[in-house]
DNA sequence: ATGAAAGCGCTAACAG
DNA sequence: CTGTTAGCGCTTTCAT
């Protein structure tokens, strides 16, 4: 049995609701007999019943984040830098692994005061159940495919202004190394950006688009070297992820291909994570602070049922370095 | 405001405690009142209260897992499974990847169960903090650092196993590619199992210890390159892990060097997944079903306060194939 | 400033 | 078989 709110009313002599009172700083009780009760709660190692509190409050102070690709490692950085922050704002934070309604109801039983859903695959939702499950819900994913607000790194924009970048300097063979599955919505947001963009341009080919098996720098690697047998190399790389551009950096110096001399290079990216200081590589994408700051943002307002858009859209930035140049003629 | 039990009790026109006698399946309502009890709550989108029934029960049906280091991938796949487990024993499972003893925290006012700590670090752990919380407590890691019941993949032994075994049959160059670095407890068991294993038969050499700078496939295949350069090749690789060995197959492929004629190879793994079915490479290492089975098991022990041994030692099994054979002479 | 009492939603005796 | 009662640990009026 754990110690209880009695165990130390009993201990200073004092009633439960006094104790209760200054365990939650209580400008109704005396300084005195407050600083006795949290001593004596200390010395018991005392642990509110969350359970207990959150019968009566109706809040527990908690967000749950539903995470059904675990294995996945790419969010796990955000989830961790949004923990961070929800723990700032005095928010516990909980991870649910299971598939996404029946994570929503075990964090609904729990009455976490709000959910997080990373739906970063094509996940059957049952919209109605996570609805009736009446806890505020957010989304990070892609907007309009949910009936809760989502907070959307707008993605296709992202590989768009990449493209129109890359065309604006004079480039008009450029390969797009990523994820060309159809697995994942959000790598195939950047895909269709691609597309959508080199085709308005007439200048789409088929050995422009590159797959990966994944987005390691291994297969970034390894797609590179394959591009590389290619008859007409492109002038330019847009890669999908941080780690494939790593991979794609590592294929490049084994050869006598120069960046930006004969390779126009921009990274998606949006991990804070920075060891390509060497050669520092265009990347366009919103930065990771910024979606956490908007999540938590989002969140901190569900939970006082502040009434939100549907869709939260964060557009992307650009930054070019010295790894984009116009194509020798 | 949610539907309570006492919604459907006055829908019903029957009482609190029969309709919460209905819910829970008792034989002590009769069919007819049970049916539509159930019929009632159904429409009504009742969800029980899980927090009102631990408060008298004492039990929330939930384990909570303790993963400080969620942007490492390798466990993940334990994890999962052991909550795939956990589902057919109708436990839920949350996850928290704050600190140690705040994570406990949240978990203990959250009267969890159990709880199960993965420590894959050297992390500082209060543990009085974790035995205060009063909660039953599993560690999955290395045995004899805690306090606490620890499930224990006997990796050093693993280790040991491999290179007897290329011992036995005539191998006295024997690389082991791995993580040296001593931030990961559990690579470094494998260290010192190489170590003391290759001391003892005094074959040790500074160049037989390889690092990595981390523990997938491209780090693999980044060490191998640079043990391919060596004056002297081992006649034999030992891999730390599932992924390094694919990396390391992959320099090796792009050789003319031939497995196992120029050079054998073990892996340490246990992994379940296996897309290196071209070869089978020989493995060592716990089988991840069984630890998982180990780890549910004794959780479920550990939830009925069943006292329990401090280490669970896992030993590990050598499956030795065609990736293996005597040096040439 | 402190205590008594009521009640959150549910379960578990105990009566009927 | 069904209803009544008490109480889990805590917060929150409302008295004192």
């Amino acid at each position: 049995m754990s110690i209880t709110i009695k165990d130390i009313a009993n201990a200073a002599g004092v009633s439960d609701s006094t104790v209760s009172k200054a365990l939650r700083d209580s400008p109704l009780v005396q300084d005195k007999t407050k600083s006795n009760i949290l001593k004596i709660a200390h010395e018991f190692g005392y642990q509110p019943n969350v359970v207990a509190r959150s019968l009566v409050s109706k809040k527990t102070n908690t967000v749950g984040v539903v995470w059904p690709t675990i294995e996945r490692a790419t969010p796990s950085a955000l989830i961790t830098i949004i923990t961070e922050e929800l723990e700032k704002h005095s928010y516990s934070t909980l991870l649910a692994i299971n598939k996404v309604t029946s994570s929503i109801e075990t964090f609904s039983q729990f009455q976490v005061d709000a959910i997080l859903i990373f739906n970063d695959q094509k996940n059957e939702i049952n919209h109605r159940a996570v609805l009736r499950s009446n806890v505020p819900t957010l989304c990070y994913g892609i907007a309009n495919q949910s009936p809760y607000p989502t907070v959307d790194v707008n993605r296709r924009l992202a590989i768009q202004m990449a493209v129109q970048h890359l065309i604006s300097i004079g480039h008009t063979n450029i390969a797009y190394i990523g994820d060309l599955s159809k697995n994942d919505p959000m790598q195939e947001e950047k895909v269709i950006g691609f597309m959508q963009e080199m085709k308005k341009n007439g200048i789409l080919r088929f050995e422009n688009m590159v797959e990966t098996n994944g987005l390691d720098q291994y297969d970034g690697y390894l797609a590179m070297k394959s591009v590389l047998k290619q008859e007409v190399l492109p002038t330019a790389i847009i890669s999908g992820s941080y780690d494939l551009t790593k991979g794609i950096m590592k294929a490049i110096s084994e050869t006598k291909l120069r960046v930006p001399k004969d390779l126009s290079i921009i990274g998606y990216d949006i991990v804070p994570k920075r060891d390509l200081r060497d050669l520092e590589i265009s990347i366009v994408g919103v930065p990771l602070p910024k979606i956490k700051d908007k999540v938590v943002e989002t969140l901190l307002k569900i939970t006082g049922n502040q009434v939100i858009d549907l869709a939260i859209k964060l557009e992307p930035e650009l930054r070019i370095t010295n790894s984009c140049a116009s194509p020798r003629t």
